[in-house]
DNA sequence: CCCCCAAACCTGTCGGACAGGTTTTGCCTG
DNA sequence: CAGGCAAAACCTGTCCGACAGGTTTGGGGG
């Protein structure tokens, strides 16, 4: 279980009849996929799930063209309308809260782009806590790294005032239906804001 | 680029003023999530995105019971039921065939599961290439490993013939409609295959 | 011009060493 | 007996040197 201890390296290059070297480098290997945690003079320890690896690993697809944005939020379509739909039945009381707060904070930081991005990040991720599935946010967390390097592109390409105010007004009244326990909107309306993302997107020539 | 060599550890070493056993082990942690390739007295190249280390944190997250099957299965039919939406429009007449006769094969192992599982997971496989969007790839062959270690629990609650039956001729409707270019039918189709996978499981008594 | 072989290069593994950081132990005090 | 404290034991991170194979390269011979 997360937070149990493994055996010590030495220990283990005894038993496995392998030299240190060999258990540290294994040992690496399971940290970087965040299966184990490292620490100094801490035995290893089992790892809570997380989504930096994940992150690094789509970066890395992306990087090297292997995916690119459009598929990208494809995926993120597909997914976050999911999350939504089930966001609006299952989020507690104290989520629909937290999502009602962080679009409101959306809003008011409109003319702040850098901030805007991470509440931004922060509303999707509260989305795919409220679905209750770890999957939907370890997903949702992959995408991150990657969303933060794209985003300036598509909110660049919303050059009118009139276009940003539709990217903040949907994203309040999506927390207004999920907070209304409303599945039905609430998907329609996170499609609509994928549609015009990609659209975005689109038009700023991104392949 | 994939493929691209990377400077070899002694120079990297020695530009870092950090010692060999630092780069080796930053190298194994790029190589446990796959983003670079390590082969014995060849340098380090770029990699390919693989599923591999996906998978070990997929079946990290289920043995540690931070995820649930059920959880599993929602995400996979939601990102299946866009493949196959996907697949229906984009497939080239190459990936129909083997879509089909992927379907073939499993109605043929019907009697031999494990060869029907590995069928299935081929035949899934297959569609998510046919959608032509890596990413969805990426996560099909993430969750297979964890799928390979829970579809025996789903055909041993499937005990009747009919049930089998059922569940090896939905898969033959969804080649069907993806070689028919008819997204919509195939799309229901995999809703329904998931809706009854599910209610397997559930009758098996996954929580 | 091509082929083959040796040299140079490179990675995988080993052993030993030591600087810090953490946990355990055992003693001492109240 | 309980609690606290200091030393000892333990542990990880990093370094160095060495060597067994595997791979690449370059030169010489045909």
């Amino acid at each position: 279980m997360p937070g149990d201890k493994l055996p010590s390296e030495a220990l283990l290059s005894k038993e496995l009849h392998v030299s240190r070297t060999v258990v540290r480098e294994a040992f690496r290997s399971l940290a970087a996929m965040r299966i184990i945690e490292l620490a100094v003079g801490r035995r290893a320890t089992v790892a809570q799930i997380d989504h930096g690896a994940m992150s690094l690993m789509i970066e890395h697809g992306v990087h090297t063209d292997q995916i690119n944005i459009q598929q990208i939020y494809d995926v993120r379509r597909t997914i976050e309308t999911r999350i939504v739909t089930l966001a609006a039945i299952r989020r507690s009381d104290a989520e629909a809260a937290e999502i009602l707060a962080l679009a409101a904070r959306m809003q008011a930081s409109i003319a702040d782009p850098a901030a805007l991005l991470e509440h931004d990040l922060a509303f999707h991720t509260a989305l795919a806590r409220a679905s209750r599935n770890p999957v939907y946010s370890l997903l949702i967390g992959a995408f991150q790294g990657i969303t933060r390097q794209t985003w300036p592109i598509g909110w660049k390409s919303r050059p009118t005032q009139a276009a940003r105010d539709l990217m903040v007004t949907t994203h309040v009244d999506i927390s207004r239906a999920v907070a209304a326990s409303d599945p039905q909107q609430a998907m329609v309306l996170m499609s609509l804001h994928f549609d015009e993302s990609v659209r975005a997107l689109l038009t700023a020539g991104l392949s």
